[in-house]
DNA sequence: ATTGTTGATATACTAAAGGATAGTGCTATA
DNA sequence: TATAGCACTATCCTTTAGTATATCAACAAT
């Protein structure tokens, strides 16, 4: 666990600050990255479910992002030895803990839409 | 302000989600964004005081992330008429309650880097 | 034999983001 | 008169992100 002074500490620092933040944005970020982590919010889901639950992505990105995704821990890759292969991907703990950030963000962006982008 | 119900429904279906948490997303992302709001957060700040606060960072991105910060009614641009102009840049109040999003981020890219970053 | 399904990869391209460098109009100071 | 500071803008170039399209190998069903 984060305790509370390593916290503060680091959110002093402006350059440590931006440096947690950043990791943070890296694993969210990129045009596919949500519509993916909220395809397994809802449960395990094989390669081509996600192609089909996510319009427009292509097999390129789709397998880009879920690398990216896997080795940032965000999600686990499995393979059964079935005819023709089966893969699941699934959400690990990490990766459902993304809704402390993704929630705050939810809310964020609502008020955000009522402030400025509402009057256009 | 935000309500309950509100936040639930839009939470509850993916698509709604994306495009929240993206509006979100696009106001803090960018190489820059989150120097520039960091440096912001300890007061207001002079162009050339940002400049010099920022290492590295070109007067052209400056001068584009201020707009884009500026159109997202994160802060506020109030140009003095002085001779030489003297322009002075601070945070919204909508631009300070962008804690509520980067206090958890800063938590969770910490904890990541525990999970997986550390181990490299 | 042909078609379809699985989970991808390969190659080539376009678009968006960001960097490098120079220059603007103004004025105070040396 | 030359230099420096202020707050930028313009032009060009490189790097990264994302798209389009075709293909792979294994097998199963028609």
């Amino acid at each position: 666990m984060v305790e509370l002074s390593e916290f503060e500490k680091v959110k002093s620092c402006s350059g440590q600050f931006v440096l947690a933040i950043n990791d943070t944005l890296n694993v969210i970020s990129g045009k596919w990255k949500l519509p993916i982590i909220g395809s397994l919010l809802y449960g395990k889901k094989r390669f081509r479910e996600l192609e089909r639950d996510i319009p427009k992505i292509t097999p390129r990105m789709l397998s880009k992002e879920l690398k990216d995704l896997e080795s940032s821990g965000i999600l686990k890759r499995t393979v059964f030895d079935t005819i023709p292969v089966t893969v699941e991907y699934e959400l690990t703990q990490s990766g459902r803990s993304l809704n402390q950030v993704l929630d705050p963000m939810i809310k964020w962006g609502m008020q955000l839409r009522k402030n400025v982008l509402g009057d256009r």
